[in-house]
DNA sequence: TCGCTGATTTAACATTTTTTTTACATTTAG
DNA sequence: CTAAATGTAAAAAAAATGTTAAATCAGCGA
């Protein structure tokens, strides 16, 4: 689904036209507040964003589009007035992943459009942390252990996948509990202790790298390695 | 060591012979294949990457970069034709640690790499204290003394980073005790000084920099220098 | 809804590591 | 020289972690 937030009724309804004609699934919105009202509800796969709108400017709803994380991933097309440069480098500078310069042909914009899609699917594919012959694939959620996958709950998932993003770097319980389950928790619990147990099981002799700080937490990295 | 990738021999040798007559050392390659091979044996402290290559896509060997343990730090410098702003931002995404557009002059690119270099050194020294040839990394929790691994306890760990952070000043065991076990202890009690005494036993002789001062407490730094 | 399945948490106990205490030796300041 | 401060080693205590198994929970198909 593409949603494109244009003022201008007749660019708008041709690009959903032509959207809708080709292949795509497309929806228009005259304004920021209709957009987000929207996008609360279904996130779209791509916007293309109007840089001059009556209620709020394109670059503040890119803004607003980066900082969320449900949001940050969408791939963002401005449709910019060709004499304004300025905006055209911020747009960039925030995250827009291309612009169209107007006035524009169709032909054009469906090929921009086309390229985001492959390019951010590219860029989705490749969501991979490596270390030494471990693969762990944030997408697809699997484990890759010398070729053979390995199969994890998910919070031993994600348990290994925060250690794999801060390698080298000691995560407290603390800190675990609040990244993973989402609290925090004063009183004790062994909870991670336990799955850090069956992660290491099931990781086999790759755990040497699990290492205990004692005292501190767990950390991945094995210590004579700098 | 900077290592450059970049397909264009003039462009190439150019770099290498300008960075080999300001105080670099600079070593150039024309593709990916040639660039990781080298890498794999020596990691160098910065890389000049270009976009355009013939084998591979400059944002792909960055990606690849910086999904590495070993690489994962390596400063990175994109050289982009002024063309092609997506890649830009692409790169930066995807943690280039600047960029500079072609055509460049020498001087620029000279300054951005000094730049670059000067902020990663900025960055690791942050959470690392060196005092001779000991160094704390804050981070991992990992003390190295000549580059060989000293395992200390978390509270010998604090005791030293303490006295590291406080060098030439000396800190009574009130504060050490306020500090690091987190109480105001009235009554008499000898656990500074037996941690002090294991701490000095794993540092070897490194522990002569760590001095007792007689009625008041310990201290990091020999009399004699300052 | 019920009962099944696998995931997750809790609980209990074993083991390991760290920390503190103790007791005595040694050093230092005055 | 003497009293107070510090060094040191070993024992004792405490705390942290490993491990297993049972209890609980959540999702799902019948």
């Amino acid at each position: 689904m593409i949603y494109c937030v244009e003022d201008d009724i007749n660019i708008r309804e041709l690009i959903i036209y032509t959207l809708n004609h080709t292949g795509f699934n497309a929806k228009g919105f005259a304004n920021s507040k209709e957009f987000f009202k929207e996008v609360n509800i279904l996130k779209p796969d791509l916007v293309l964003l109007d840089i001059m709108l009556p209620d709020e400017n394109g670059n503040d709803i890119l803004k607003k589009l980066r900082s969320n994380i449900d949001t940050v991933k969408i791939p963002v097309i401005m449709l910019t007035a060709k004499t304004n440069e300025y905006d055209k480098v911020v747009a960039l500078d925030q995250g827009a992943d291309d612009y169209v310069t107007k006035p524009f042909g169709m032909m054009e914009l469906i090929s921009r459009i086309k390229a985001v899609l492959r390019r951010s699917n590219d860029k989705i594919k490749k969501d991979l942390l490596t270390y030494k012959e471990l693969n762990v694939d944030l997408n697809s959620h699997e484990v890759y252990l010398n070729d053979t996958l390995v199969e994890l709950t998910v919070k031993e998932f994600e348990l290994l996948s925060n250690l794999m993003k801060s390698r080298n770097i000691v995560l407290t319980r603390d800190v675990l509990l609040e990244k993973i389950w989402g609290y925090s928790f004063d009183g004790e619990t062994r909870t991670v202790d336990v799955h850090i147990r069956s992660l290491r099981k099931k990781l086999g002799s790759f755990s040497h790298y699990i290492e205990t700080v004692h005292g501190l937490g767990y950390k991945l990295g094995k210590k004579d390695e700098k």
